[in-house]
DNA sequence: CCATGCAATGTGAGCGATCACATTTTGTGA
DNA sequence: TCACAAAATGTGATCGCTCACATTGCATGG
């Protein structure tokens, strides 16, 4: 085989201009286009706007890289992300992009396809390897955090997970309660025999929900089964919805998720029940599109951007060493609709 | 120098280990650990694998920002996405950045919350601030291509768009086809007053549809009347349902998307009408709620996720010169579920 | 009129890597 | 045995910027 023969193209003699192009332009040392790109005080009104117009006039633009270097500083947030195109996890990031933004912050992203301890790692290292100064963690799975501890990284992190114990800094919707208010709902309505299909196993949020539906079952004395673990999906709902049905008792059904929800209530149609007449369903989130399921959804909303623009105010406010950061828990609401009634007797 | 002699107690800065900190450590010089980064082909294995033994030890992380400014290449892929929690942006945007990060790029997301020409414009000079040496764009709106035209950017561009005449480089499911099958089945149905309910005006994949729709409405030699330009939600889908009722003779309905589907189901069933008894409705997208709906949606399904991977295919063959890219369009599949019939006469 | 002090601006060094080229080591055939 | 090319490794310069410190300009007061 013949030597790697590297074709190194001719770099365009185009280079990008520069500082130092910018102060001679503008008559001054290149100290001075540095003290006017970063605001500093002592800097003579005249002059600043001369360097500014030189900047205009030939399209400069400050090289970030060359920026990081000497402060290693990347004013880069990591966002850590499931895979999936969930209405929530989705609206907060757009929400925190924005926020980011905003704050002078960049984001990289990196979604997980699996859920499997390597390629949580991996996307952390994927992460790392961009020096982010700080990590949001979406949607988080339990496993995170022992990827995050085993890397041994001193990252700020700001998860948007829902119990606010397990991490030091976490921001959350108060899932708890919000699956204690469905809940309550539907014992208020009159009914005993209650099932819960949850998220998956390994998810903080799914966890949290159940906890609150199994706190507000306790308090009612009620009692109830084991709650189903699914998988978020439409199709899951559908296809443990069938199953129920065959066995086992039960009037109302709350769901881990809308998604989850508008598959039962194509299962219980499907089997020739009325949705609430039969069974009464509730969701959890408020996806824009629980109000035009059949019937409308009554579930819980969630403030997913509100989440994402407090996330970033957090995880800055710890990159840049504030104080007095908010890490009160945003309240969900619950929305009833039509698919919740008195339970027939 | 005199062995011994000095006593090295440097101050143990807390300073991440750099090239040169390896090379010591390995006993070679910082050239040699260069080589071994970036795989270069003279290396005596048994150097290679001393220094990657090093490297291992002291959690060596190569500096990004030290090697973009000297190769001017950031291998960082910019993504400018309309901010929308939609099922196809974003299950795209999650393949594309599984490929980026398979391809050794970066991703980072700009998402726009309004469509006017001022966020468009900024959305693209956040982006080049960080030197990206790509762009995708995501359901992209006409008036990106004016942005970027204006700020006269060099970098290559894909597009995951439609007609795929705008851009010089674009990548698309063929959307004016999927709409052509669309209808065509409602008028095989024997269907001829067909209503279309499209997307916004300036959404390249709206037009696309309206014009597939409209192709299919000409070769049969129907009538139709002026698409109704909606803004791809289910509460738009609702309301336009209900008002077209009022005052517009037809039988059948090709939604733009299976969002606005959903809406017009819920409308019509308020009214008291049986779809598809009385009316027949087609979606598009098939995203995972299509089949629950009631009735399960006929509907055009897309492969987001492989839009997305040859999306960046695409690009980063075109960043690193390439030649015979792929630029086929992919072909969309009309999946029939219950929500259309034979039209009643 | 000059020492003083502050505001404004300039100079040299270096962040951590790669590039181009220089140098040393190794392998080969005459 | 030795010239000599190829393989392996080393040295100096440089990317664009900020930092620390040095220098200049200019009003002020004794």
């Amino acid at each position: 085989m013949k030597p790697g023969t590297t074709v190194t193209m001719e770099p365009p003699k185009v280079r990008a201009p520069n500082i130092r192009d910018v102060a001679r332009l503008a008559g001054v040392s290149y100290q001075t286009v540095s003290r006017v790109l970063n605001n500093a005080e002592s800097i003579k009104p005249s002059t600043k706007q001369r360097v500014l117009e030189v900047i205009e006039q030939i399209g400069y633009r400050p090289n970030q890289a060359a920026r990081a270097l000497v402060t290693s500083k990347s004013r880069t947030i990591g966002v850590l992300t499931s895979q999936t195109a969930h209405y929530g996890p989705t609206t907060s990031l757009h929400a925190i992009e924005d926020a980011a933004r905003e704050a002078g912050y960049l984001i990289t992203t990196t979604s997980l396809s699996t859920s499997d301890q390597g390629s949580i790692t991996e996307g952390l290292e994927h992460l790392m390897a961009q020096a982010i100064e700080g990590l949001v963690v979406i949607a988080p799975q339990v496993r995170v955090f022992d990827a995050f501890r085993q890397l041994a990284l001193t990252i700020p992190l700001v998860t948007l997970d829902s119990t606010g114990q397990d991490a030091p800094r976490s921001l959350s919707v108060d899932q708890i309660a919000g699956a204690r208010m469905a809940t309550n709902h539907l014992i208020e309505l009159g009914h005993e025999d209650i099932v819960h299909v949850a998220g998956p196993r390994d998810w903080i949020e799914a966890e949290a929900r159940m906890r609150g539906f199994l706190d507000a079952i306790n308090a009612a004395d009620l009692r109830t089964h084991r709650p189903v673990l699914g998988d978020w999906t439409a199709d899951f709902g559908y296809h443990v919805g069938t199953e129920l049905l065959d066995f086992r008792d039960f009037t109302a059904v709350f769901a881990g998720n809308d998604q989850m929800a508008l598959g039962l209530l194509h299962a219980f149609r499907n089997a020739g029940l009325d949705v609430p007449g039969d069974i009464s369903v509730v969701g959890f989130d408020d996806i824009p599109e629980a109000r035009h399921f059949f019937p409308p959804l009554t579930t819980v909303r969630q403030d997913f951007a509100e989440l994402g623009r407090r996330s970033i105010a957090l995880l800055v406010g710890e990159i840049e060493g504030e104080e007095d950061l908010d890490h009160a828990q945003i309240l969900p609401e619950l929305i009833v609709r039509e698919s919740t009634a008195r339970a027939r007797r």
